[in-house]
DNA sequence: CCGGATCCTTTTAGATACTG
DNA sequence: CAGTATCTAAAAGGATCCGG
């Protein structure tokens, strides 16, 4: 197995590594939403099926120290924050958009359905 | 988001039920090992670095009760025991290796080397 | 409105020892 | 050779409270 490094942390494969910026439960429903516009955060928390606050800030800040998505703070009374995403998120939706293509047609062939 | 059942868990995107299937360190590095051909445990676990027993043969149970893998037992002495992929299995290996791609290609714009 | 801080629970994975 | 069992450690996620 290859073997990589960065932040001092290793990772032994690419997949591993996408894994590590976009993975978790909830990065990937956060740029899906964000690919074809701005979203403000409570819109977020929304839209986002029982993510708390902690999560979805902790993951918003990792996203945009990635270089995903980008932060913009107006300063209205009360406060206003929009996020938007980046090239380099956008370059991640077509595996986003590939991921739940395979996730549907899996969940079609075991027999699940919409609840 | 819309929501899913499967097991009495609760799913709530499709991107979601495909790692509760495929997800965590060691079942995509599994099913890629498989893709072509026919690998030994043993060989596997040389292979597959610093994977533990525990954790290689609790994967391998998964994948192969959840029909992306087969398992056949020669009863030599000593014994021989072969996992090979199946049709399911086949089915993600499209998507395993655009995530690869798609790995490597960030790694390299986040100026990442092999070590 | 947007989240940071703190505390707690759950899930995942590593270490070690042992068996048919 | 191919695992299982047990225990522990680490990571991820949830609940709640609070502050600019």
């Amino acid at each position: 197995m290859p073997e990589f490094l960065s932040d001092n942390k290793k990772y032994y494969t690419p997949v591993e590594y996408v894994f590590s910026k976009i993975g978790g439960t909830y990065k990937m429903p956060i740029l899906w939403r964000l690919k074809d516009k701005i979203v403000r955060y409570s819109e977020l928390k929304k839209s986002i099926s029982n993510v708390s606050d902690r999560m979805l800030s902790k993951n918003l800040k990792e996203l945009c120290s990635d270089g995903f998505l980008e932060k913009k703070i107006i300063a209205e009374v009360p406060v206003r924050v929009e996020y938007s995403i980046t090239e380099k998120g956008n370059n991640s939706i077509p595996i986003i958009s590939a991921l739940r293509d395979y996730g549907f047609s899996l969940m079609e062939k075991d027999g699940i359905n919409k609840k």
